[in-house]
DNA sequence: AAGCCACTGTGACTAGGTCACAGACCTGAC
DNA sequence: GTCAGGTCTGTGACCTAGTCACAGTGGCTT
């Protein structure tokens, strides 16, 4: 298969010992995922252990009354240890991964992953430092829903979500499920952004024009 | 020592094999604390893996501007797991832990612990299963704080923390802290819970009269 | 008894979330 | 082209939650 050389993709792996590294290769196989693509979600478990070779995974959480939010992503060169740890180990929970880009991932079955972890201190700092990258997105999360406000959130993700040129694809209830908030609250804080002469907004899109207005939002105290 | 026998706390850990079973009991030791000891916390990094005896301890965030939330608790025969993954992985975070009584503690060294996550499938199992219990009350946590009212919350956490009389020794300082809300919402709700018959309050207590009127209130959709 | 301090109550105001609905824009069918 | 439907956005009214300022109140110490 034409990705055999993937592991190059991955930083964390780089030094594994030579027997490591082809268990890894002969076991694991290459899945490729078009764009939208649910990857798991309450109901549905992955076997496997999967490291992103290609694209991006939005990973968020839905409420009962249908409000969403975006708990993280998984790029590149990532792997999505968290919450395969979390269906390895107990029990049912509600966030669920979406491909939000064609997507390249090696799957690492199980047994596999299991036998990784009991030879390799490489591998095994690698899935670790995943883990605990994600879990501190989580404690960031948290501190942001519950403490900051909404204008300072919104003008980070504008920021954060921006190409080069400063043009973000995202409809206002887009923006709304980053921020785990409702789409009228995103609409009236873009106005007031507008206003200010920071962004312009077209259907489906926002363009900063002032990207150091945003900034001093976005870092104030 | 008197506490040699603090393996049968861990059902997760009685059926690990002999030599795996040496190891740990010949490399750790038994701590104990003192009700309020701040066990780690922003700047402060635990070296050791610790698995609780007796006692409880509290992890919590503390917002920039001196708002709190309490995250989860960890009680006698559960691990720290998450934090201390956190702090064997990855970068800062601001969650800290304190001891809610005199706690007794296994430290495992960060040594001995790898050796077992190398040995003992069990004991692998063990962390897992630990590490996403933690993800899991994370994840709760951001709906919780995301999407639900607080009156609902309340109720639910006065239910939870109520002994078998139905009383709760906390003020509304620290019940606003167990939410992440502030102080005067806590007064205000419980104000009309009383109003409704539910609770009666005291200096520092409240004391729950009516608990069918907290738990429907606490199930509602 | 006086004084202190932690705890609680309350009013006024701001921010954020909900609901209902109107209007604008986009696409595909005809 | 234009018509119909769906999606996206704007807005007012209203409710819940968080903030600020300050006034009581209970309990403890000296």
């Amino acid at each position: 298969m034409s990705d055999q050389n993937w592991i190059s993709h991955f930083s964390g792996l780089a030094h594994l010992p030579p027997d490591v590294l082809a268990s890894l290769v002969t076991a694991s196989r290459v899945v490729h995922l078009p764009a939208g693509t649910r990857i798991f979600g309450p109901g549905q478990a992955p076997d496997a252990f999967l490291l992103l070779i290609r694209g991006t995974v939005r990973v968020q959480q839905v409420s009962d009354s249908g409000r969403e939010i975006v708990l993280y992503r998984v790029s590149a060169g990532e792997s999505c240890a968290l919450t395969t740890a979390c269906l390895m180990g107990y029990d049912d929970y509600l966030a669920e991964a979406i491909s939000e880009t064609e997507v390249d991932a090696v799957a690492i079955p199980r047994a596999t992953f299991d036998d990784l972890i009991a030879r390799s201190p490489d591998f095994r700092r690698f899935v670790f430092t995943a883990f605990s990258r994600r879990v501190t997105d989580l404690f960031r999360i948290i501190d942001e829903v519950a403490f900051s406000r909404v204008d300072v959130r919104l003008a980070q993700r504008l920021l954060e979500r921006a190409n080069t040129q400063g043009h973000i694809d995202l409809t206002h209830q887009q923006l709304a499920s980053e921020l785990g908030t409702a789409r009228e609250v995103v609409s009236r804080q873009l106005n007031e952004f507008q206003r200010r002469g920071w962004i312009s907004t077209s259907r489906g899109a926002v363009d900063i024009l002032n990207s150091e207005g945003l900034r001093q939002l976005a870092t104030a105290p």
